[in-house]
DNA sequence: ATAGTGATAACCT
DNA sequence: GGTTATCACTATT
């Protein structure tokens, strides 16, 4: 196996982390994923849960670098953030997809028979339930169940997935050309992109 | 394209 | 106290 990344790593802006967290693998309750799409999020902006400052819900986000952000939306949906930056400053990193390369069985087993293996981990509230994650994994400290990739990913960086809010940020780093990345949906509501980030024509 | 689902937080009294 | 809009999504049509 590889080395686990240590606190340090974690202890900086999530905006620097992001991107390094590409093709490392994250293990949770029997399964490793390997990260292929990832998105960071910090208190200074609009679109994060820790914008207005700690709540009872996003407490864990201020808390120690390492540690895992695990939030319920939509009524059905578990998503995980790791916690970067300083203890006070609310930042995280949310998993977007990744490829189970480990604990296939298991995997399949909490995604249920429609799932194909493709659409495991491809997406954040998937890859959340792909680890078994939900309430209880809140706050878990993640520290020895991540773990460095072989070789440096290769990286593009465009807008945030979903949000209304700041949804021009480039804040979102995923490996170009991979499978097990989720399609990119821009919210309904967000403001229309500028020029340059429209696809051409249609 | 849209239904489904419930917690959260902001805004009222 | 109570009400309500919103939501870092997914599965299905």
């Amino acid at each position: 196996m590889s080395t686990p990344l240590d606190r340090s790593f974690f202890e900086r802006d999530s905006v620097t982390v992001a991107p390094e967290l590409l093709g490392c693998a994250v293990s949770a309750n029997g399964v490793t994923v390997r990260l292929t799409e990832v998105e960071a999020y910090r208190q200074d902006d609009p679109a994060s849960h820790t914008f207005r400052g700690p709540t009872k819900r996003t407490a864990v986000m201020f808390g120690p670098a390492g540690h895992l952000y695990v939030y319920f939306t939509y009524g059905m949906h578990y998503c995980g953030n790791l916690v970067c930056g300083p203890e006070g400053f609310g930042a995280g990193v949310l998993l977007r997809a990744g490829e189970v390369v480990d604990g296939l069985d298991a995997a399949r087993e909490r995604r249920g028979p429609r799932a194909t293996d493709r659409d495991l981990a491809r997406g954040p509230a998937r890859l959340a339930q792909a680890l078994g994650w939900g309430r209880d994994d809140n706050g878990r400290d993640m520290i020895g169940a991540v773990y460095a990739s072989a070789e440096p990913a290769a990286v593009l960086a465009g807008p945030r997935t979903g949000i209304t809010k700041a949804a021009d940020a480039a804040w979102r780093f995923w490996i170009p050309g991979d499978r097990f990345v989720s399609p990119y949906k821009r919210h309904p509501k967000a403001p229309a992109a500028e020029a340059e980030d429209r696809e051409p024509g249609r």
